[in-house]
RNA sequence: GCGGACGUGGCGGAACUGGUAGACGCAAGGGACUUAAAAUCCCUCGGGCUUCGCCCGUGCGGGUUCGACCCCCGCCGUCCGCACCA
């Protein structure tokens, strides 16, 4: 009898009604079981679930079922990262509403992850666009404020004059604006800032213990803090040539060592001294102008020549009041590191050696290598950074570098210059502020108020939320809610006068920093429940791309400790275990004429001796393009809802997980699907074909069968798949499947309902086993064939098997035989044969017999149960 | 420039802590079944040779070791992150 095709289409939607019905994945906060949280980074709702998507889901949802089975209480939810300039773009190019666009979009995008069988917690799901988080939000924000941790100040932004909004760096191309093409100003504005820099040294050194994280994590997070140890240095002006009322220059270093090889000091061009030595130097003025207008971005910087502008300024050696050294204003010094000066050594770093060089400045060598010889040690046209001994550096000389900075430091901590001490020590950080304020509509508002008597007033929380009109037009550039006739006038908290709010929203990366936590409670009218928040945080394991290694990351880390300041959680580090996984990439077509060509478009056709593509339409060959992460612009895209439609869920779920590791870029085929799909026929055959030994409804003429066999394909089996599923290596899981289905399918063929009992039991429990370690991968199939079975209940609430420590290890053990290193042959033997046994047996073979040729082995190396070496 | 990761068949990748290199899958070739196709099943599949077996082989060149994809030294290549950070 031929058992009918497993089909999806009808399948899935059962089960998945089923798992609702039973209500299965709703995590119960009083649950008395150990808890484990499993969050995948929510979506931004674009308009459609795309494949990238469903991979990261995927690998989440392996491991909310497995951990279910495990008998844990698991938290596995969905939300929406719902604020953000693309529903105000589609406002402005489609006129919807960005609240209405937004919300269509959640619920295309909920239905199509509905139809991937995840298994997540629907009844807490929530988009951070709802007023009640936003509220929430507004709460957490004020709170912050009243810790101290937020300020407002004024910073450097690009200014889209066209657009009449602050732009990202990232928004800026070619220095100017992505949308409107306009030029790109710099523009001083007054911002909203969240004090992250106040936890810069507890964020560098609590990386340590993140031992869950990819390493490389790690290392992006320490390098993008950037904590370096140097000195704060004032320079005495010379009186007779500073501007009006100027007597110091304050520099940073991490080089004090060098300070005898200085040769110039260097200022930003916003530099305050600059600015002053500009006002009576017209020439100077323009140079500033001119480094005003280059841009910073980095294709810029890479091409820029280093330039500088004598400023006319000099300044006095600390140790020496007899040197006097030039004050230039140059191009390559930012004003918002260090205090925006530097002197320049130009003997120990490149920038500053290519700069002497063109100016005709002195290059003193102060550090040599170890063994070079003073006397004749010269800068060419490298400079020398690394460690070494000091030269030409007066009481310096003979020191290593290190002990160097220590003299200087000590030296000039101890020395004076207009009652303050010339030097002292300063950690510095490349972090920086975190300015949140954008000048949009759809965002999270600012709960503040500007009163010109009162200066700055916070909403008082019973007046929030500060609610999105919903009346605004995208027309006009510029933010809505600043021109909206009405919303923004209120009256002051304070004094009742007449009032503005703030009309700048809150970054959206705000949004998700503590999206994690409101998922503990999601309906609470606080923020964030304490006891609940601190029993399921932090977040057991948490996944998505590596794209957010920094910044979600980092501004999570440090919320949770901002909210744990403000008495919401009582921990420090949000996610124990990380996980960044890698991206579905796809073949790139063009047709002849150099069009791009979808994957529909083309007729791949495998040959002996390769693969070529024709595009369908013109039936002329196409070229095939290398590998690129699915993008709408190379046309390379497979929709999740085309494979679910010919393949069902559980085919995209398993092929997603099944060739590449997790965490590298996995290349999605129309063959590998189909591949997948095939091993999900083939599952269902073999368990369809086993239903009657199991069962035991027909009787057939005995078949021996080994039950021992069995019982141990599937005790294996379960101890590596299990195993890989902890250590997320999907793919090592997944090829343990296979193999075991290949052993089973043997092992099985005639067993049926007239083998013996111990047989039938020994299948019974190996298809038992593996129904239950595919189902965390397709879990649809998964329950069809418990249900063949006769399983109980649901396979998704059944607990995991244990396996039997006793049937994963063999009596008798294949040893591989080396002589000299090299594979000769095999031996068989008890697997608690001790060395002497195994050495005896050894000798006996014919191979070694041969080998020895008579003479005794000059050594026998027996690595128990593993190997034999016979040294000849 | 600085920092990091990686390099294994036609392809994706396995290989536990230094112990049988190429598991598992994809593609390809051959065969069975079929009127035919699909589906399914079986066999082959790193290279070479004097093919019941032997030699070579994990980017390249050395080294350590009884034994190296794995450890050490020196190269080459690819990818990623940061980037005028004082």
């Amino acid at each position: 009898m031929a058992t009918e095709r497993y089909n999806p289409r009808t399948s899935e939607p059962r089960w998945q009604k089923a798992w609702e019905e039973a209500r299965l994945f709703e995590a119960k906060n009083d649950d008395p079981r150990p808890t484990y949280y499993v969050l995948e980074m929510f979506p931004y709702p674009s308009g459609r679930i795309h494949i990238g998507h469903t991979r990261n889901y995927t690998m989440g949802d392996v491991v909310a079922r497995y951990k279910r089975a495990k008998g844990f209480n698991v938290l596995h939810p969905m939300g929406w990262d719902a604020f953000g300039m693309p529903a105000e773009n589609a406002a402005m190019q489609n006129k919807v509403h960005p609240k209405e666009w937004t919300y269509q979009n959640i619920a295309v995008m909920r239905d199509q992850l509905k139809m991937m069988g995840l298994s997540l917690d629907w009844s807490r799901e929530f988009a951070t666009c709802d007023v009640d988080y936003y509220h929430r939000q507004q709460m957490l924000f004020l709170d912050l404020y009243e810790k101290g941790l937020v300020t407002r100040k004024t910073s450097k932004v690009n200014w889209d004059p066209v657009d009449n909004t602050v732009l990202a760096n990232e928004q800026v191309i070619d220095g100017r604006g992505w949308r409107s093409g306009a030029l790109v100003e710099q523009r001083e504005l007054a911002q909203w800032f969240f004090r992250i820099t106040e936890f810069a040294d507890d964020l560098l050194e609590a990386i340590d213990t993140l031992d869950q994280w990819p390493e490389k994590v790690r290392l992006m997070q320490r390098n993008w803090i950037g904590r370096s140890e140097g000195l704060l240095v004032r320079w005495e002006l010379v009186p007779e040539t500073a501007p009006q009322g100027e007597s110091e220059l304050k520099i940073y270093t991490t080089r004090p060592d060098t300070i005898f090889g200085a040769s110039f000091m260097a200022i930003a061009a916003d530099h305050p001294l600059a600015r002053k030595a500009a006002e009576n130097n017209p020439e100077l003025a323009a140079f500033i102008e001119e480094c005003r207008r280059t841009g910073t971005s980095a294709a810029v910087l890479e091409t820029q020549e280093k330039k500088g502008f004598d400023t006319g300024i000099r300044v006095r050696h600390p140790f020496d009041p007899n040197w006097t050294l030039p004050v230039y204003v140059a191009n390559f010094v930012l004003m918002d590191y260090g205090t925006g000066a530097i002197f320049g050594c130009p003997s120990g770093d490149q920038r500053d050696l290519d700069f002497a060089r063109k100016y005709g400045l002195p290059v003193i060598p102060v550090v040599m290598p170890e063994g070079a010889d003073a006397a004749t040690f010269e800068i060419g046209d490298e400079a020398y950074t690394d460690e070494g001994m000091m030269i030409n550096s007066r009481f310096l000389d003979g020191m290593s570098n290190k002990q160097a900075f220590e003299e200087v430091a000590s030296r000039l901590e101890k020395q004076m210059l207009n009652g303050a001490p010339v030097a002292e020590r300063k950690v510095n950080f490349r972090l920086r502020d975190w300015g949140i304020s954008r000048q949009r509509y759809w965002g999270c508002p600012i709960p503040m108020i500007h009163c010109e008597a009162c200066g700055i007033v916070p909403v008082p929380k019973q007046d929030l939320p500060v609610k999105l009109p919903d009346d605004v037009d995208f027309d006009k550039p510029g933010n809505p809610l600043d021109r909206h006739p009405t919303w923004k006038h209120v009256k002051c908290p304070k004094c009742g006068g007449a009032a503005t709010r703030e009309t700048d929203t809150m970054d959206t990366f705000v949004d998700s920093s503590w999206y994690f936590a409101r998922f503990t409670a999601p309906h609470a009218d606080t923020p964030i429940i304490p006891e609940v928040a601190n029993r399921w945080l932090p977040v057991d394991q948490y996944i998505g791309g590596i794209e957010h290694a920094i910044l979600h990351l980092l501004y999570s880390r440090f919320f949770t400790r901002a909210m744990r300041r403000a008495g919401h959680l009582n921990l420090d580090e949000p996610f124990k275990g990380l996980f960044t996984q890698g991206m579905v990439v796809h073949e790139t077509y063009k047709s002849e004429d150099g069009r791009w060509l979808a994957p529909n478009e083309v007729r791949i056709e495998n040959t002996e001796t390769g693969r070529r593509a024709i595009e369908i339409a013109t039936g002329k060959p196409a070229t095939i393009g290398s590998l690129e992460k699915m993008s709408k612009s190379k046309k390379n895209t497979v929709s999740p809802e085309d494979i679910i439609d010919s393949f069902g869920a559980d085919t995209a779920r398993w092929y997603m997980l099944s060739d590449s590791p997790p965490e590298r870029d996995v290349e999605w085929t129309d063959d590998g699907a189909a591949g997948a799909h095939r091993f999900i026929q083939r599952v269902w055959r073999l368990v369809n074909e086993a239903v009657p030994a199991i069962t035991g409804v027909a009787a057939k003429p005995a078949y021996e069968g080994d039950a021992a066999a069995i019982s141990k394909a599937a005790h294996k089996a379960l101890k590596v798949v299990s195993e890989a599923i902890e250590s997320l290596a999907f793919n090592r899981a997944i090829a343990h499947v296979h193999a075991f289905v290949n052993v089973l399918q043997g092992q099985l063929s005639g067993v049926s309902a007239g083998s013996p009992e111990e047989v039938r039991a020994a299948a019974r429990e190996a298809v038992q086993i593996l129904i239950q370690i595919i189902a965390p991968f397709m879990p649809h199939l998964a329950e069809e064939c418990w249900f063949q079975i006769g399983g109980e209940g649901l396979v998704a609430a059944a607990a995991w098997p244990e396996f039997d420590p006793r049937l994963v290890v063999d009596d008798q053990i294949i040893l591989p035989v080396q002589i000299n290193g090299k594979k000769r042959g095999d031996l068989t033997i008890a697997r608690d044969a001790d060395q002497a046994a195994v050495e005896q047996a050894v000798l006996g073979l014919d191979f070694v017999k041969s080998a020895l040729n008579g003479a005794a082995p000059r050594k026998i190396i027996v690595v128990p149960q593993r190997i034999v070496n016979v040294v000849v």
